[in-house]
DNA sequence: TCATTTAAGTTGTATATACAACATTACTTT
DNA sequence: AAAGTAATGTTGTATATACAACTTAAATGA
């Protein structure tokens, strides 16, 4: 199997990405939250309460990554962890009542990029991230 | 169409790029390139000549980011620009020379990548890039 | 139990990215 | 041709990411 610099699948999911992550920041950048620190309250609140390595384990961030985007996200009031070395996160008062604003755009925005990739765009989604498990 | 949190396109799109270029790394590395640098790169390659603009537009990457970028790629010395406010890009000797190594590499990133999505994820991948356009 | 090793978190440093604002060139229109 | 407009490139600022090195806590073993 040989190859052609065009076929580099390392750009194009850039390329795809780019693209995804400038509609999502179309919803998300009035609540002046990013795409990343989303994805992490997302987690945060669909576990309800999270150690801090599984968040990266769950988004493939390495840990530095993911300390700094916990530095920002707790600076932003939007979260709380305990006093533990292991910190085990929950979203704070204010995270919460922010979600019900988020959650609504972040819907938006999946339905935004949903109309573009339609049902067959999807169902490869799926199956191209399944094949990289 | 009602969308769960951990469906997030955003959030697992940043995962596979992160798995992917993580691999990418793993062949780069070694040669002191990145992955974006590499891309930018192979597009020179491939077009011999090609604007600064025409390069934001194929890889979607904002005017500001591959400025930077091109800075970098000037400053390791593999590229050159004739005297134009709106710069066309080509390799330079020491560019072209570099590319000897960096196909290699980038050819088994490449494989590797390939050897974990199989032909039906490559399949899926094409038609999710498609659905896309 | 204490020492050693492993795992997890943070900090230093560098690249990557985007948006806003600005600068410069190119293009249009009269 | 000059003025005005659009396109392109760069700089300021902030977030995002990774690797290396360091720190600290946890787990293991003698």
């Amino acid at each position: 199997m040989k190859f052609s610099p065009t076929e580099c699948i390392s750009a194009r999911i850039g390329i795809l990405q780019r693209k995804i992550n400038t509609i999502y920041r179309k919803y998300l950048s009035p609540l002046n939250i990013s795409e990343s620190q989303s994805s992490i309250l997302l987690v945060i609140y669909q576990s309800k309460e999270v150690g801090q390595s599984e968040i990266a384990t769950i988004l493939n961030l390495e840990r530095s990554s993911l300390s700094r985007n916990m530095v920002r996200l707790e600076k932003n009031g939007w979260i709380q962890k305990n006093e533990s070395y292991h910190p085990i996160w929950s979203l704070s008062k204010s995270g919460k009542s922010f979600m019900k604003a988020v959650l609504p755009a972040w819907d938006n925005a999946m339905k935004e990029v949903n109309s573009l990739m339609g049902t067959e765009g999807w169902k490869s989604f799926k199956n191209f991230e399944k094949s990289l498990n």
